[in-house]
DNA sequence: TGAAAATGAATGATCGTTCATTTACTTTTC
DNA sequence: GAAAAGTAAATGAACGATCATTCATTTTCA
């Protein structure tokens, strides 16, 4: 839409491409780190103010509620996820399996935004109908990407799944618990950690599903 | 595994057995729904009152703080999770094997007690740094029940794991998740999802990660 | 009769937001 | 290029509402 800080501006009032202290992008990453740590009902807009260096007021300049800075935070981080998929070829490993690419690049992209990931799955009610709407189909968006990847995969003969949805379901879910307990200065790297669950996910839609020995006929 | 109504007081004045209204038991149950719905820092201690039909100050009765009512609804729902395993026989399917068993268990468990569950997720960071340790260490005990089952499987040659603790993890948000969408009058039975997980768990674990066909030896 | 439970009123603190005013900066004019 | 004009941003004080909690008093009930 244009570029404000960095990026991504969405519901304040557009300010003139000015060269200043860029404020609105100051009030996004407090309000940010400060809803991802307390949660967006517990964060007062006075404690935003403080943590970017401005009075409470200031921030009426840039948002016209406190319930506009969850929606933009929200909002914003949908499209910055769908928009950066498929990611590059160097990014997310090379395998040409999709289910690869996609495994991989949710769990970088999640270990990568984990403030976003958090707010987006957990201030869900906290947001107006209207905007929680949104955010609800964009995150459809995402998982029927899993599922057609699915899909593709179960008319080869690749996967055996009873049910493309739910199995998608369960997969993002598999995936998105890994910022809950990962962390960088832990026994397993990153990339380890994208090994192991790949092998997980594999086996989970793999067309053995428990009778490796049956499979013979 | 234990009724409603009547028992599991935790934290507040211990009512003496009186035969009357009980009510903390209806300010348990108020503020459980209450703060399932809206979060617990979005939640009043007058909505509370409101809901159980009383006025706020006769709350500080049966909790001496908002944060107690938390602590309670938290610690109790991980105390009757750990005692509701193992399951009875006539419960859980009637498996002999501990996978089965357990992710059967997981999710009827997780579907009946909805509310308890998401708040025992979802206010973890509203709890008091004692209370959380309390309800971490219970969390760690329950996954420290999957992840024996896992390693068992592991040394039987029935499992290929690479690590059992990220497994457990992987396989505990994958189950958990199916709150988020599973509607009991929606499309699936409850015992359809029950088996398309078991299928899908049993796949990620198996001794066949995806070379379905070198098995043959 | 005694104790637990509920009431009604009040406490000081904090909430999101508004607004008149001042400050900072950009654009226009000379 | 400096001064003037214009606009966006920040301030400081204030608004009414609501917050968790307290307490003296009354009611309920064993």
């Amino acid at each position: 839409m244009h570029a404000d800080e960095d990026i991504m501006p969405m519901a304040e009032r557009e300010p003139s491409p000015r060269k200043g202290s860029r404020t609105a992008a100051r009030v996004r990453a407090s309000a940010l780190k400060l809803f991802a740590r307390h949660g967006y009902a517990a964060v007062s807009m006075r404690q935003i103010a403080s943590d970017v260096g401005v009075q409470p007021s200031a921030l009426y300049n840039h948002f016209p509620t406190k319930q506009d800075i969850l929606k933009d935070l929200m909002l914003s981080h949908m499209r910055d996820l769908l928009d950066a998929w498929p990611p590059f070829a160097d990014e997310a490993g090379q395998s040409a399996d999709p289910l690869d690419v996609f495994v991989r690049f949710h769990i970088r992209y999640h270990l990568q935004r984990r403030e976003e990931v958090f707010i987006s799955y957990m201030e869900l009610r906290n947001l107006e109908p209207e905007s929680f709407a949104e955010v609800e189909a964009e995150r459809r968006r995402y998982e029927s990407i899993l599922k057609a990847i699915l899909e593709d995969g179960q008319k080869s003969g690749a996967y055996r799944i009873a049910d493309t949805g739910v199995a998608a379901r369960a997969i993002i879910a598999m995936l998105t618990g890994i910022p809950n307990w990962y962390r960088e200065n832990g026994p397993l790297s990153a990339d380890k950690i994208e090994e192991i669950y790949l092998e997980m996910v594999r086996g989970s839609v793999a067309a053995t599903p428990l009778t490796a020995s049956i499979e013979s006929d």
